[in-house]
RNA sequence: GCCCGAGUAGCUCAGUCUGGAUAGAGCGUCUCCCUCCUAAGGAGAAAGUCGAAGGUUCAAAUCCUUCCUCGGGCGCCA
């Protein structure tokens, strides 16, 4: 359409005796911010130079050449101030969207770019010494999000949960438990994590203990056998209590990886960047000195022999592109990391590692108190995964019940959980990953406006009308396209290109964005436009259904499943 | 000090990459709309020096420069 545009433009310029290139008039020609204004427009202010004239005056002109044309691909051809506007044929738009939809179903918006290639995404990753906190939440969900794109983009991912099961952090809770708890308590505990968390808490405040943590690390790195038992007994605990988390969350990984696994390839990485003279000896650590290039200084092993996390991040990296020739390998992790990534990416490049441009980071924001500053584990704020889906979900089991007093249990509790879990997900999904979100749980749990609980609701209210008018016809005939409806179709035909665009830019936000938009542009309609028993009923019938596929499919690429009443 | 982010309505944010029509939403405030497919909804109103100043351009929230504010990072935490 753009190109036939495009032609009539030059057409009309060469009647008029200016010379443009077709590259220059298609460079040119837009999308008007409102269909109103029409679906394409060329702006005239781009040839005063050439005129000599004042923008709306060349518009006229041109129009006037244009009209001369034959042409019937287009409604209309209209000027308003500097723009000629073209309106398109827009019933035709619609039938064939709606058509579309329907007939893709599940497949509307994939496409096969990726041809199998892959990508290895490294995300949710939570450190495990401690209870999973929102602090991981975003990994997640963003990670979850990122790696469903690409699959519906047609890459095959591999989506790998790099445990933080490693580090001094280890060797502190171990100390602790030798001090204050022991197994009998830890055991008993329902939630042992809780319990470790608090031996963690203690050790934390007494600086005094940090030389006893580091020294059974030590152990850890060494072998020592009581060290990697208590260890061993922590990391089961951990994985028990995530598992559960992640399967409430509805979230699954490829792999479950670890630093753990990649320490003893580690060692074999300190002789390669000795060899190689990357790394040096500075006060007594090993370190690659990268302030040269604005990059700090990279400890890869410390003063007292153990390993630090950059080395098993470089020695994981190797293995990974070893297994798998990854052409993407993306880490969904804080910002405050970021630094230490371009480290790593360095360091592999240094060793040789070509592929070391195929990785990157996609950083995101902090979760912050109230205060606007950093939440931290040590000051006791942390907020728990799951006290925040229960609290959530208590909530939303209230407002079911307001409107469905008799609904039996089984179905409360699923539609709850599954209304608690989109209201998650999609309020973190909907911000630019990028930017610190202030944690205020009144906001989360909040199910009006932009939310998704919203969301939900406008795709209940769309399967209420598809339930009740029963089956869907493709055999339409549209009289007439209303502007509610038109706007509806225009906007749930930019599904594909919204979906390309948040891969390429890794923010999930610009798809929830567009459900966001979908849902507001159908609440509107909804309003104005009764379905059953009108005159367009198979339109709208199908209209509803193509909105109803598209948000599913949207929704899919958020981690969020939809439900059929609310 | 240096390096990354961010600064848009009272609050929370879209829009900035790729400059163009009246800067869009939600929350909150005010006014309407359930004899009608789910009011967790819709319509309307009030509310903006787009952090500041320069510059580029026919045109700047968007690009460039400088500055200010906030957050994060910067050798043995991850």
């Amino acid at each position: 359409m753009k190109e036939l545009i495009a032609e009539f433009i030059l057409k009309a310029l060469r009647k008029l005796k200016i010379k443009k290139s077709k590259e220059w008039v298609l460079s040119k020609i837009e999308i008007p911010p409102n269909t109103d204004f029409g679906d394409f427009a060329f702006p005239c202010y781009t040839l005063v130079d050439e005129f000599k004239i004042s923008p709306d005056e060349i518009a006229l002109l041109i129009r006037k050449e244009i009209k001369k044309f034959p042409q019937t691909e287009f409604d209309d051809i209209l000027t308003e101030g500097p723009y000629i506007n073209f309106f398109i044929d827009r019933r035709n738009k619609a039938r064939e969207l709606v058509w579309e939809v329907i007939n893709k179903r599940e497949d509307y918006g994939k496409t096969n770019i990726g041809k199998r290639k892959k990508i290895v995404i490294d995300f949710s990753s939570p450190n495990i010494a401690k209870p999973f906190g929102i602090g991981h939440l975003r990994s997640t969900i963003i990670g979850n999000s990122l790696a469903k794109i690409y699959e519906f983009l047609g890459y095959k991912v591999i989506k790998e949960n790099y445990l933080g099961d490693w580090g001094t952090q280890f060797g502190k809770i171990i100390f602790a438990y030798k001090k204050w708890g022991n197994e009998k308590e830890l055991k008993k505990s329902k939630k042992p994590l809780e319990y470790l968390m608090k031996l963690y808490s203690k050790v934390n405040k007494d600086k005094r203990c940090d030389e006893k943590a580091r020294e059974w690390f030590k152990k850890m790195e060494e072998g020592d056998k009581e060290a990697l038992t208590i260890w061993r007994l922590f990391k089961e605990l951990s994985l028990k209590e995530l598992e559960r988390v992640y399967e409430r969350l509805g979230i699954e990984f490829d792999i479950y990886g670890g630093e753990s696994l990649a320490v003893r390839d580690g060692y074999k990485i300190i002789e390669e960047l000795k060899e190689k003279k990357i790394a040096k000896k500075s006060q007594g650590a090993l370190i690659v000195n990268l302030e040269k290039e604005g990059k700090g200084v990279c400890i890869i092993q410390k003063s007292d022999g153990t390993t630090t996390y950059a080395l098993r991040d470089i020695s994981t990296a190797i293995k990974r592109y070893k297994k798998y020739k990854f052409e993407k390998m993306i880490y969904e992790v804080g910002q405050e990391q970021k630094l230490h990534f371009k480290q790593i990416f360095r360091i592999l490049e240094l060793m040789g590692n070509e592929w070391a441009k195929k990785c990157l980071t996609r950083t995101h924001g902090l979760y912050l108190g109230k205060d606007g500053k950093k939440m931290s584990t040590r000051k006791g704020d942390i907020v728990l995964v799951e006290e925040l889906v229960d609290k959530t979900k208590e909530l939303a089991k209230k407002e079911i019940k307001k409107r469905e007093p008799k609904i039996n249990k089984k179905e409360l509790e699923e539609r709850a959980e599954k209304i608690a879990i989109a209201a998650i997900f999609y309020g973190d999904l909907k911000n630019n990953p990028a930017k610190d979100v202030v944690f205020d749980l009144k906001k989360f749990v909040s199910f009006e406006g932009n939310t998704g609980p919203y969301i939900l609701y406008s795709y209940a209210r769309a399967s209420s009308i598809i339930r009740k008018a029963g089956k869907i016809k493709k055999d339409f005939v549209i009289k007439e396209l209303k502007k509610e409806e038109f706007d509806l179709v225009n906007h749930l035909s930019k599904f594909n290109e919204i979906v390309l665009k948040s891969a390429e830019t890794m923010n999930p936000s610009i798809i929830a964005n567009f459900v966001y938009e979908s849902c507001r542009l159908f609440n509107e309609f909804y309003q104005t436009s009764p379905v059953i028993d009108s005159e367009n009923e198979v339109f709208r019938l199908a209209l509803v259904e193509s909105f109803r596929q598209v948000i599913r499919n949207a929704l899919k690429l958020l981690g969020i499943e939809t439900i059929e009443k609310m």
